[in-house]
DNA sequence: ATAAAACCTGTACTAACTATAGGATCAAGT
DNA sequence: ACTTGATCCTATAGTTAGTACAGGTTTTAT
């Protein structure tokens, strides 16, 4: 049987990630501290890999540090349940639909402003973007 | 003639924002040293509450701090022109528009794993959504 | 053996605020 | 005029998820 040990370079490179992220990750308590050569170097095995994986795809899928920190208690300790991972997940879906919400409200806003400037060599003073933007959008001063 | 004059406090309601904002705000060098009390205190006028309206309307359509001192400098320096104006909002449109998209996909991929997970009683051991978090979406490993 | 690469710890920086501490000033009521 | 409570002042630290050093040690390759 082959146990095969990395550095943290190559650690990090195989999650495509830096060194000093995964030095980040473990003061933050989501990746363990590893054993150490007579050196003080870490030494990294495929449980370690693969548990970087998951961090990285779990970021890359919006989920928080902290989130993660929960995802990964769910994973270790036994006893719990699908249903829990479940709705985590669902609640980030959530949370991702409503910020693509609020951007296309930016997005509304921005284009309308656009359309109504003619651009060219007006003035700034003229200029019906900068006078939507001295606006407060809620109300009516 | 009313020359009507602010504390901090009422600009910042106005403006729906902390006094601590306004604080920081100018220390970013985006809303100018007003003049002061005898006791030191912050005094503001009309032409700061829309400076400030300004700043915040277009933080609230994403503007960074920088595109803001940006767009004020344009304002505020003579002989700038509309369409410089016009092309910094329209960049910003498609940052947003990149930003959508971006999160649409995490929508997707999240989907797809709450999709697959019966959820109740099963344990975590099994549980795809886990299972496709260990997984890295780019490569075959 | 030597030199280059990788590693170590610790600190500081990023963005846009928010929060706190400890003290000064202001406005209102008596 | 005095007191009190609200507001204000400055300065500093904390937030998120890393990134970027500096200065030194260890490992690896020649």
């Amino acid at each position: 049987m082959v146990t095969t040990k990395f550095s943290i370079g190559q650690l990090a490179k195989k999650a495509r990630c830096k060194v000093e992220t995964v030095h980040y990750y473990e003061k933050s308590g989501i990746m363990p501290k590893p054993p150490r050569t007579e050196g003080g170097h870490r030494i990294y095995s495929l449980t370690h890999a693969k548990r970087l994986n998951f961090i990285r795809r779990s970021r890359e899928l919006g989920f928080s540090i902290e989130q993660i920190k929960k995802l990964l208690t769910l994973i270790d300790e036994p006893g719990h349940h699908c249903g829990e991972v479940k709705a985590m997940a669902l609640l980030q879906s959530r949370d991702i639909q409503q910020k693509i919400k609020d951007l296309q409200q930016l997005q509304v806003g921005l284009n309308d402003m656009v359309r109504n400037c003619k651009g060219a060599d007006y003035s700034v003073e003229d200029c019906p973007i900068v006078e939507a933007l001295y606006v407060d959008s809620r109300d009516g001063n």
